[in-house]
DNA sequence: GGTCGGCAGACTGTATACCAATGTTCCCCC
DNA sequence: GGGGGAACATTGGTATACAGTCTGCCGACC
């Protein structure tokens, strides 16, 4: 197997002075370089490396690289390092029953909520998302449908959840850069729908709703995947 | 509010010469200590007086931190440290509601594995709990039910899923231990009963009776609950 | 008497240097 | 050409140092 080191070219370190914590600036930097297929399956990270590149000690990289294993990103082998884990059609099929699981309960209790609260940040994101499409944005609707699955994963209010959800974001955004980008305005149908059925108050309106349009996504992604994916 | 410092007592390091990393073993130590009481709500958790007890140095606990702090056990706080949350009825509700959600799936893809291979191991869990129950080893009943539940989660063959359970397996063994402990004969019957849907390899069956069980659970444990923790 | 400001201490965040253990590579020798 | 072994590379872990910041307290001033 060919191993190459880390890629030589855009490292550089772009870790701005933010309040937030280095570890998970550095966590979040190469996260991106992963999903964006910028730094390959099978690349070795090597923490020095890493330190050295981003200007920063060891330490924080230390920090950082076992919260994306824990998110899958990457696979930390004793003594080697962490290597760029390889997505697989086994993981990506993993993902779609857990996404009908968590994203399904999301729903459900994002619409119990509405009942008390209507959603108008999702209809906000809904709109963001309608206006990017018209401007043939594609980087702002896909922002816009990032925005609109955490709006409802903050309506359900269940920290818990939404902690959880976290890394399964990830990766579907990692799958998702794999497929060819889908057409806007069925997404925005979709959405709208969602949408609806949350703002309905119906919870297992809401539920079932979100159930078929994953399944329906899970179909049609699987089929594109088993011709990019290694089986497992 | 009266902050209490780290406990004193029983913190001797036990941290055997075992393969497993440091980082791992202080994090499943201090989890235990929670877990069980030792660790109250609301106990400061300093990085270098967990070190000095510990006898290793900070980098290891620093690790170690984070990952407690991803279960949901402890809170860090900026430039102060580490707090030993407080479990609320709100969370209570939120964690019943993800167990739901991902029991009922590990129980549904167990039952579809079910049918290439019989759950043996299973039924083994079963049977050594049976045994405890008859020679009233309650610490035996509960380390089988264990046991019980991550045969689930083995049989469901989903390792996001097992990954995503790890943190919530935790937290439900916190909960547990605030709660009167159970009569582990009724707690048998329930296992048997989902262990036969499991092993009847329909998929929709072992669902309804998973789900069926946690809400039961839900409701009498929620019961109690309410008179223990505060709201929120 | 109450409130504001500053001082000291404590603790984390990060950097640096170092050693030990271990996995890899590659060369030399047979 | 193949096996053995030495040199190298890399992580795991420790010790130490220093800066930033938060807390709590004390005193001064209104």
């Amino acid at each position: 197997m060919d191993k190459k080191s880390v890629a030589a070219p855009d490292f550089a370190a772009p870790l701005g002075t933010t309040n937030r914590s280095l570890p998970e600036q550095i966590c979040d930097h190469i996260r991106e370089l992963i999903i964006d297929g910028t730094l390959e399956a099978g690349t070795w990270l090597r923490e020095r490396d890493l330190a050295q590149r981003l200007n920063v000690s060891r330490i924080p990289v230390r920090e950082a690289l076992p919260v994306l294993e824990a998110e899958g990103f990457v696979r930390m082998v004793p003594r080697r390092g962490a290597m760029v884990t390889t997505l697989t059609l086994r993981e990506a099929e993993n993902l779609y029953d857990i996404r009908e699981s968590l994203e399904v309960l999301a729903a459900r209790l994002a619409a119990r909520q509405a009942r008390h609260s209507p959603p108008v940040a999702l209809l906000e994101c809904l709109e963001r998302g309608r206006a990017a499409a018209e401007a043939g944005d594609r980087h702002g609707v896909e922002a816009a449908n990032a925005a609109f699955h955490g709006e409802i994963l903050k309506l359900s209010d269940n920290p818990l959840l939404q902690s959880i959800m976290k890394p399964i974001k990830g990766r579907v955004r990692w799958l998702f850069h794999l497929l060819p980008s889908r057409d806007p305005h069925s997404q925005l149908l979709k959405h709208q729908e969602l949408c609806d059925a949350i703002a309905s108050g119906n919870p297992d309106l809401a539920a079932a709703v979100a159930y078929a349009q994953i399944v329906r996504t899970r179909e049609s992604s699987l089929a594109v995947l088993r011709t990019l994916l290694p089986e497992s």
